[in-house]
DNA sequence: ACATGACGATTACGCCTGTAAACGATAAAT
DNA sequence: ATTTATCGTTTACAGGCGTAATCGTCATGT
């Protein structure tokens, strides 16, 4: 069960800091996007039946925190464009960005240090 | 209008070879996905209306062709996770491959060769 | 005790997607 | 000339998604 991008916009901030209650999320999401209240109930209900987040009842209010790892969510995103768009492989998306000329200044100082610390063999 | 999962099946099949019947589409996704024809013929349809396809018409049929380039669909799909998910730029999405031990030797190769080519400045 | 307000839960609803079947026109076969 | 097969076009339909409003319940203020 994979969630959306919405939803992935609720698990952002949860990530960010957590547990938080559906009102500090509707006011930390604030500058991104424009949600009602209630959308964003909505977005955590069907979270928490996806089982990527968790909500302990503190009181009158839930606070909610997130069961999903970033990084797992993110790897996942990745390997799945990856596999899709470039063969399964890092490199070739890489090389897409440069030949157009996509890669910022920084990047390509922060790519040559990575590169630079790993292991010629495996 | 951007387009779908199923809908870029369709469309790998004609930027590997164009133009192509739908029936020619049918059989070129054969391994990949188990669709009937009448499937084919609708995603085929919505990149008509999208504009990511267009047809010609020869005789009988219909011949179909890629007027989105596959090059731009990737940098937009590419952009669009990178934008999400690693702030924009390249280099943290190589950095968490790399802190997850998920660069092939092959992978490593080919960013050394890349990385050197690339200038100190800009 | 009672009205009011704050929460979560339930319901809504139109659009997109995945997956096809049905329909209609036209070419091919007999 | 008819029947039949072959195409593209139209229609279908359930499930997910974006975006909320409404309902029911329980705490809180008066």
């Amino acid at each position: 069960m994979s969630i959306s991008e919405s939803e992935s916009a609720v698990m952002q901030v949860l990530w960010g800091s957590s547990p938080l209650s559906a009102e500090d999320i509707v006011a930390a999401l604030g500058d991104t996007r424009q949600w009602q209240e209630a959308t964003v109930k909505t977005l955590l209900n069907r979270l928490l039946n996806k089982g990527a987040v968790a909500a302990e009842k503190q009181g009158r209010r839930y606070l909610y925190r997130p069961l999903l790892a970033r990084d797992d969510y993110v790897h996942g995103e990745s390997r799945n464009l990856i596999d899709r768009l470039f063969g399964g492989r890092v490199a070739p998306l890489v090389a897409h960005f440069s030949a157009h000329r996509k890669l910022s200044k920084k990047d390509i100082a922060e790519l040559k240090r990575l590169i630079a610390e790993l292991p010629d063999e495996r």
